[in-house]
RNA sequence: UGCCCGAUGGUGUAAUUGGCAACACGUCUGACUCUGAAUCAGAAGAGUCCAGGUUCGAACCCUGGUCGGGCAACCA
């Protein structure tokens, strides 16, 4: 039970045919190899996730292994608790990584070691200019870039003065090693791309025992390959660096050696996913943090009350091309929505209640009501609810004069109170400024729920007991933005166009007794309105839910 | 006046590698329903960016365009 129906068969992607292809061709004596190697200087996201799913699924698919590697070259903005919080979202969406985490800087003594070699191959040469005047030559894409005046400097020269940056007796910025490739090539990042800078800063892992620090393109490939990485999945803005990749990798590498294959990233309708942005959201308080159940983070998904199958079916569905894409937030709410159902026990609460009275109902008395906890799980179970004379009924489920297609209560309407009896609307009482206060009706002893007779009514709505009510906070959400893609104007900032009312906090909801014991990430179906998720802020007695989405309304969405 | 990618219903992804466009979401009907949910049945919606070419046959191959994205951090 709880798995949602996972179609296996799906069409390969383009990634999977190349693997297949390679398998058929025997290329690879050991299994396959992925990696999925994130920066810690943030929060994973949904796009982080459809990454993950990749790399650790592909892994499980072709029986091999997948490796976390943190790509941590750049002390100035990686911390050690970034690098918890990956690995808690790695495992919450239920994947384990090979062996133990691994780190770029783990490597840095190799890397300093293929460093020396290409300098005394002449490949490699350290240039004093500022980082104006290396800019400055680097030319235009559509420009050649011009040779710097240190590009030949003697080999000695050039071993002393990197050892100077390697003890740190050079300030910030003053060197750089340098690749000497190519300065007319048309692909910018081969005019002889830095290797290493000086940074004198404290790294999370290797303190300050370095004050260089290899940059991004002579560390990852180098990375894949000492860990005899197969296939080297990353996004597609990385496709103009495989040429580098490949080259760095032509001075170093024998025999077998990893493939950088690049696919598009993930885009999702009505919200931001680059990190800066994210960050920035964190640091200005628009949200309440990397975990505000508005963000598009792994933890931020958590907390709304998503589940890892439904990130997991999410992955799959949106499948893995080449091609720039934008994918419904709805694909996203659909995905939950499938799982949840499996999964979440159905429950009674009510948001913004308004009291009904049973006028034929004695005083005193109370029933234990039984009510099914999962149609779509038998062993779900049953649970009792206390039902009187007094009951909390949802506001919206009342209307005076309704119209004709509203089915439920009226004056001199029936509806069934679900799990319990057929009541009958009487009349309403109104405080002096003509709000409804109290709703009385009649019920039907006869109509007892699953004893009685079952006379057909145009509607069921939920209830909760008066007296028994449990009170609790609910957090509503909404789409952080009005804008389908806030980051996509050039002349307005994307945070113009943040969703003033993405969040709603509803004080004083009714629920029924039995979730008083609720904790923190239980879900639940609230009763026709939708799938709701304790918050990590809730306590014993100060319940807190998160709505984590609504239910399909077809209702409301003809118009009305 | 560059280089690298990409282009298939509203959205996303397929098309057994050249054999007559499929699946999912969404939308719209209808059935069922003690959740206006779920479920079930059905429908509409693209002729594959454009123009040529090769071929018995092209979404797939070729040529030339058009449009979109990326590339000029001592970021990753």
């Amino acid at each position: 039970m709880g798995e949602v129906d996972n179609n296996n068969s799906r069409a390969l992607n383009f990634i999977e045919n190349i693997i297949e292809e390679d398998v058929r061709q025997n290329k690879y004596e050991k299994p396959l190899h992925f990696r999925f190697p994130p920066e810690p200087n943030g929060y994973l996201h949904i796009g982080h996730a459809k990454s993950i799913c990749l790399n650790f699924g592909l892994a499980e698919k072709y029986k091999g292994l997948c490796n976390l590697r943190f790509d941590d070259t750049n002390p100035t903005k990686e911390e050690s608790h970034y690098v918890e919080s990956i690995k808690k979202d790695i495992e919450w969406l239920g994947f384990k990584w090979y062996d133990k985490p691994y780190f770029a800087s783990d490597y840095f003594e190799q890397l300093y070691k293929w460093a020396v070699k290409l300098i005394k191959e002449g490949k490699a040469y350290v240039d004093e200019q500022s980082q104006e005047e290396i800019s400055q030559q680097r030319g235009v894409p559509t420009r050649p870039g011009i040779e710097s005046p240190y590009r030949n400097r003697p080999v000695e020269e050039n071993l002393n003065l990197f050892e100077k940056m390697k003890n740190g007796e050079v300030p910030d910025g003053s060197m750089i090693l340098r690749a000497k490739i190519d300065m007319n090539s048309p692909n910018m990042h081969m005019r002889d791309p830095i290797m290493y800078r000086v940074l004198h800063a404290t790294h999370h892992r290797t303190g300050d025992k370095w004050s260089i620090y290899p940059m991004y393109d002579f560390a990852h490939g180098q990375s894949d390959y000492i860990e005899g990485i197969t296939h080297s999945l990353c996004t597609l803005e990385f496709e103009i660096h495989r040429p580098l990749y490949d080259w760095f990798l032509d001075q170093i590498a024998e025999g077998q050696r990893p493939r950088q294959i690049e696919f598009a990233r993930l885009n999702l309708s009505y919200t931001v996913m680059s990190k800066r942005k994210l960050l920035e959201l964190v640091e200005k308080n628009l949200v309440s943090g990397w975990d505000d159940p508005r963000m598009p983070t792994v933890s931020g998904l958590r907390r709304r009350g998503y589940t890892p199958e439904s990130i997991k079916n999410f992955a799959d569905r949106i499948g893995i091309a080449k091609r720039d894409n934008v994918i419904d937030f709805g694909l996203l709410e659909f995905s939950v929505r499938e799982h949840l159902n499996i999964i979440a026990p159905r429950v009674f609460g009510v948001l913004n209640p308004v009291k009904l009275v049973l006028t034929n109902y004695p005083e005193d008395k109370t029933e234990e009501l039984t009510l099914i906890n999962n149609p779509e799980d038998p062993d779900a179970g049953e649970r009792k609810i206390p039902f009187g004379r007094e009951l909390y009924i949802e506001r919206d489920d009342f209307m005076e004069d309704p119209p004709r297609k509203f089915f439920r209560l009226a004056p001199g309407r029936e509806v069934r109170l679900k799990g319990a009896y057929i009541i009958k609307c009487e009349k309403v009482e109104k405080d002096p400024q003509g709000n409804i206060t109290t709703i009385y009706c009649t019920y039907d002893p006869e109509t007892k729920s699953g004893e009685g007779i079952n006379r057909k009514v145009k509607a069921t709505i939920h209830w909760v007991p008066l007296k028994q009510a449990v009170n609790a906070e609910v957090r509503l959400y909404d789409r952080l933005f009005l804008d389908e893609d806030p980051a996509g104007h050039k002349d307005k900032d994307f945070k113009e166009f943040i969703n003033p009312d993405s969040l709603k906090i509803i004080k004083n909801c009714k629920l029924e007794p039995s979730l008083i014991t609720a904790v923190p990430e239980e879900k639940f179906q609230f009763q026709r309105l939708g799938y709701f998720c304790v918050d990590k802020d809730s306590k014993p007695g100060q319940l807190i839910f998160n709505r984590t989405v609504p239910l399909r309304d077809g209702w409301s969405k003809k118009g009305r």
